[in-house]
DNA sequence: CACAAGATACGATTAAGTTCGTATCTTGTT
DNA sequence: AACAAGATACGAACTTAATCGTATCTTGTG
């Protein structure tokens, strides 16, 4: 039985993989690697490995109706995002969300990022 | 010659000590234990050779003047908490510092960690 | 129907991280 | 001076990640 994978953080490397899932879709051992070439040099089947490793963690789902196996996110990147945040804030932040946001911003922000922080504060009041 | 350890991330179990470090300030390995030994149970030995190995990485500093070392941390907690969400912003959202912002903000957050938020974007306007 | 192209499966290797047992060293006290 | 307490150093074992070579399987086409 595969294992609920909502508590699995996905690897460095997986993660590499997901944003190509997230950004082209369901897609095939060599398309993903293609895409993934074009940033690093992997090898075709350390993709095709990982992905075999991401399957059995249910990190993404294959259909193998098809001679190539095709492979999509099992989660959305929303999800996957939040779940990486909260990591995050729980490690290095204390549990405290609002210390990860405030270091985030006074980080690095443009006018337009703030702009965009601030209307969504706003629709949260309502 | 010790490396540059500004990029050098630290591990889960390096980080945890990180923690303590930015607590309680300068301490020995045994205090440094008795406080990680509240939350989890690691041997002793353990948490010497972790610090040994962030030494090593220049992820800490010691006091080699006393018997027993006294070990701080070689970077702030805010320095580090910067590089572990630049990292997670890299990685995971593309870049965009807004993305992670928004993603944590409508994550979970309460009224008090709203107005935190608001009061540091009107500081910022000005 | 055989074969070549191209796909998956498998296993080995290497590196990093974590843990801890044991050895060794240091020092205050008798 | 010797000892015991308590400190560091060392190294082994185990796990997870990442990489890729090679073996094997599948299938369209001549």
């Amino acid at each position: 039985m595969a294992r609920d994978n909502s508590a699995v953080k996905p690897t460095e490397a997986e993660l590499t993989l997901l944003n190509v899932l997230w950004q082209i879709g369901p897609a095939t051992v060599r398309q993903i690697h293609e895409t993934v070439s074009t940033t690093q040099k992997t090898g075709y089947t350390t993709v095709l490995k990982i992905l075999q490793i991401m399957h059995e963690k249910s990190l993404v789902i294959r259909d193998e109706s098809n001679r190539a196996h095709v492979y999509a996110a099992a989660n959305s990147e929303m999800h996957t995002q939040s779940s990486l945040i909260k990591d995050l804030i729980s490690k290095a932040f204390g549990g405290s969300t609002s210390k990860l946001v405030m270091r985030a911003i006074d980080e690095s922000t443009s006018a337009q990022d703030i702009d965009d922080i601030r209307q969504l504060l706003n629709s949260l009041e309502k």
